[in-house]
DNA sequence: ATTGCTTCAATTGTCGACAATTTATGCCTG
DNA sequence: CAGGCATAAATTGTCGACAATTGAAGCAAT
């Protein structure tokens, strides 16, 4: 089983075997990170000579970031980065709710007990983080993606994996790096987390498909507020 | 009138703007029509000649094919048309009844009364083409994902909207399209179709995501029987 | 001053050739 | 005769140049 679809974008130039991988990384990393701006036009031959390759492998990573979502192209009038308003972001919090309710039932039928006692050994690593000072919020973070996702690989849904993994956690990730980190919820998500976790390992399908789509319905409220507020004060 | 710079008299640019975008569509339906068998290995050059274009857009075509999974490309490997094993359809069609479960729901909230009388007249056609011959089960077929087409665009969301009709419908035609026709369980389906319809006019969002995940899980169990005759016999 | 057309520059789409990598072939060696 | 290494063929990855199309600037006429 060779998956080796980790996105660890701490740092760059991560060996890939051709170079449209790389730029393709490199550009999904300024976008996500807001190097790049929302609505920034593309242009091939400036990119092309900014990340120093020809335009061949250029285009071939813009049209995988279009494929993505977070390039929109028009045929012949070139391509912008998404511009993320409250429609997208709800429906890609609806999408995303029932996709992980999904995968948080088929966790609970299939997901193996060692995994699962390693997720709850996860829980514990995240509730000490809580205590810590509050700078850490990148990390609850990426430690909340690094739950969801380890539910998204329990699911063993190959379409349901990489469909979350390389789409919609990344759309998030780039709400959440341009509007501000979001207020500290934190230990009202770990709590949540822990009850679907607690679900899974009673193997109540049910429950755990319902906590989680709750869960993702609830973070939603809040970030629509937040866009909301953004949106008025424009 | 602007000088008309020699550009070629015939009367292709009716049909897309540009080259890729053919070349993906005429490369698509002759994967799910059949032409292109499964596993085929796929030659750039080869399929460059034979389509009669240069290498690149060719390459955009595949590379946009691979998104929706119908090819399978390996860096310095070369690609192939995609497999469809027993493993993979199970996993669209958990996929699919999670995200039409969901489209049904919005449906039932968001859905225009218009539209919703449009769906029963649409079921009527059905009704009426069940009568008739058998050799119609390819447009009973194409009237199913008509169906679910729409229901898919009254749920207002694009994401779902662009994943169910751009490629998970397209890997369950070509899976149809190889695997010979489905027996025609097309009363009952009706019968079901007609249930999630009125559900849906009584506003019903729990009823209709219901029995749209049953319906859909039922489909995957005739599916799924069929698919492990034809492997057991091979 | 505004509207309309014409012209021009900028950008994308397409092409053929070259370089890098993988797979297949055949020879040599044990 | 089997296995492994070296070479060769085939295929993919990359590049620079050319063609086609779009959007805007400039000019003319009302």
């Amino acid at each position: 089983m060779p998956e080796p679809l980790l996105t660890t974008d701490t740092e760059e130039s991560l060996e890939s075997p051709t170079l449209a991988r790389r730029t393709f990384d490199s550009i999904k990393a300024d976008i996500i990170g807001g190097q790049l701006a929302q609505g920034t036009k593309i242009v091939e031959s400036d990119l092309a000579l900014k990340y120093g390759i020809s335009r061949g492998p250029l285009r071939e990573a813009i049209h995988r970031l279009e494929q993505i979502k977070l390039i929109v192209r028009i045929p012949h009038a070139g391509s912008r980065v998404v511009t993320l308003d409250t429609k997208m972001m709800e429906d890609i919090y609806t999408a995303r709710e029932s996709l992980e309710g999904m995968a948080a039932r088929l966790a609970a039928r299939l997901m193996p007990d060692a995994e699962i006692a390693a997720l709850s050994t996860l829980l514990d690593q995240h509730e000490a983080s809580v205590g810590e000072t509050e700078g850490k919020a990148y990390f609850q973070r990426e430690g909340d993606i690094d739950f969801h996702f380890r539910i998204a690989v329990a699911s063993r849904n190959q379409w349901i994996l990489e469909n979350l993994n390389g789409e919609l956690y990344q759309l998030i990730r780039m709400c959440r790096h341009q509007s501000g980190q979001f207020p500290s919820r934190a230990q009202l998500a770990l709590d949540q987390h822990r009850q679907i976790a607690a679900a899974i390992a009673r193997r109540d399908e049910e429950l755990a498909e319902i906590l989680m789509r709750r869960h993702i319905s609830g973070a939603w409220e809040i970030v629509k507020q937040i866009l909301e507020e953004q949106n008025d004060s424009s």
